[in-house]
RNA sequence: GACCCUAUCGUCUAGAGGCCUAGGACAAUACCCUUUCACGGUAUGAACCCGGGUUCGAAUCCCGGUGGGGUCGCCA
């Protein structure tokens, strides 16, 4: 027997961005895949015509692709497929696996409220369903048909699901629901199933509202004679406080991560241990999470976002950075502000290079960067706090020493040094007030490694301001 | 309301009946390092929802309760 290749999917519907719970299931899913040489396909459900935009669309390419999560396959779009959708309804009628209903969306509402008032599990009653030895109502003036599917009344209908073990449902809880609208077009239920069979997909991997949906997806593939597929329900995500993530309340474009200064692999990486776990590890690469992930050791519960290990995990990932893309990152992110990188001043590079330890965020590091190209607004309390005139003296002192040092830091913090001696300053009283001087502020890097990095020019120049 | 899922430090989690005096990580606190802010290092506090069983033994298995969540669309 051959092995069964692997073949996972993903497929969100385009009504907005792909948010922080999509990518997850996108990665679970992708991973998956990776993880048994299997292939991974990306299918956007886009029947529900009146909320999927083409914005959409795009969006959820730009965060996938911003992930790094590439796939096999597709992007295969709901709407193209239609001809193979109504192709199978009809095949469903012809076989009695579906039969039309002439209820009117009033009579169904009517119905529902009654239900409801009488504390009953809201559901289709099927009267249209056909019966042995059962007369169907006349079929009614001006009312077009749904199609509903012929759904088994007994048994049970159970699954093992990887991460939640075993789960059951009686089919008497389960209604003959609509796969395919008065329109004609098919509705949720029934695309994904074939889909899933059409595609072969071997291991459905989505949230857990749709749990409540499988039962009658198995029940769907068991009428069209299609495989069962092996199924894995992801719990959610909580926001930060605990709440429910909507669109009203925390959840948030994976692409907002890129604009608040996250590396994809540091989200990459939380999203990972958010809800799987391998024994103790907790950072690790991509290539590193595809060779261990598995489905028993996703967790059932749903899980609590938190954003102070997102930046614990932001920070150790931008020092282990390449400075030249983090130089790269402070450019774009400048330029985002409204100015470029001036040619002759300090090397973006550079400045990643002396703070990148000291960030949690590229944001935070390029408002940094920010500094090393404008000249700093100094407030008067700095002024009279910091730059007192035994301070404006060493400054002078250091100052007749770097206008002739070779601008290497060997040098530059020898000649700090010579200051600190020839003065009888402590490093602090000299450090800073030569970092108000320079960024109207008391902290930054290793002064010496500033100054090689602010180079002569703009380092004299600023601490003539104050001198 | 019905059905389904779920429950270990504040948070993410380890835990597959004895290895648990419940481990790790984030956060918190303290100390160390220090050229400031950070980084880093060390240490400390912090949890098995409740009640019944099963068992020589339960965080782990079973039942019930309670809390949390999901679903009940001609949305996906």
């Amino acid at each position: 027997m051959t092995p069964m290749t692997v073949r996972t999917r993903f497929a969100p519907s385009p009504t907005g961005f792909l948010h922080i719970g999509g990518a997850r299931t996108a990665l679970f899913s992708w991973a998956y895949a990776r993880r048994f040489g299997g292939q991974f396909i990306l299918r956007i459900e886009d029947t529900d015509v009146a909320r999927s935009t083409p914005e959409a669309v795009q969006a959820i390419l730009d965060g996938m692709a911003w992930l790094g999560l590439d796939h096999d396959q597709g992007p295969y779009y709901q709407m193209q497929r239609m001809d193979r959708y109504h192709a199978v309804i009809q095949q469903m009628l012809a076989a009695g696996t579906a039969y039309r209903c002439y209820m009117s969306i009033d009579e169904l509402t009517a119905l529902r409220a009654e239900q409801e008032a009488r504390k009953e599990k809201p559901r289709y009653d099927g009267r249209w369903r056909p019966a042995e030895g059962k007369a169907l109502p006349p079929v009614p003036e001006g009312i077009a048909a749904v199609v509903r599917f012929r759904n088994p009344v007994d048994g049970v209908t159970s699954w093992d699901d990887q991460v939640k073990g075993r789960i059951e449902f009686s089919n008497s809880e389960l209604d003959d629901f609509i796969i395919a609208r008065a329109d004609g077009t098919p509705t949720y239920n029934f695309c994904v199933v074939v889909d899933d069979y059409d595609m072969g997909i071997t291991h459905v991997i989505r949230g857990d509202d749709h749990v409540n949906n499988t039962p009658r997806q198995i029940n769907l593939l068991n009428a069209l004679g299609a495989p069962v597929p092996v199924y894995a329900h992801l719990s959610m995500i909580l926001g930060d406080d605990g709440q429910k993530l909507s669109k009203r309340h925390g959840a948030v474009s994976v692409m907002q991560y890129d604009d608040d200064g996250y590396l994809p692999e540091a989200v990459l990486n939380y999203l990972a241990r958010l809800g799987w776990s391998h024994g103790n590890e907790e950072v690790f690469s991509m290539a590193q999470f595809v060779e261990w992930f598995d489905l028993n050791h996703v967790t059932a519960s749903a899980a609590q976002f938190n954003t102070e290990k997102l930046n614990w995990l932001n920070a150790h990932y931008i020092k282990l950075a390449d400075d030249e893309r983090l130089g790269t990152e402070i450019s774009r992110r400048l330029k985002m502000r409204g100015f470029d990188v001036p040619n002759d001043g300090a090397s973006a590079t550079a400045i990643a290079s002396i703070n990148k330890d000291r960030v949690a965020n590229l944001n935070a590091l390029t408002d940094i960067a920010e500094q090393f190209y404008v000249m700093p607004v100094i407030s008067d309390e700095l002024k009279n706090l910091h730059l007192s005139d035994a301070a404006k003296a060493a400054l002078k002192d250091l100052r007749g020493r770097l206008e002739s040092a070779d601008w290497q830091l060997a040098e530059l913090s020898a000649s700090i040094k010579a200051s600190l001696t020839a003065t009888g300053l402590k490093m602090p009283q000299v450090a800073i007030p030569l970092r108000v001087a320079l960024f109207g502020q008391t902290q930054s890097a290793a002064i010496d490694k500033v100054l090689s990095v602010l180079g002569r020019e703009e380092t004299l120049k600023r601490m003539a301001r104050v001198l």
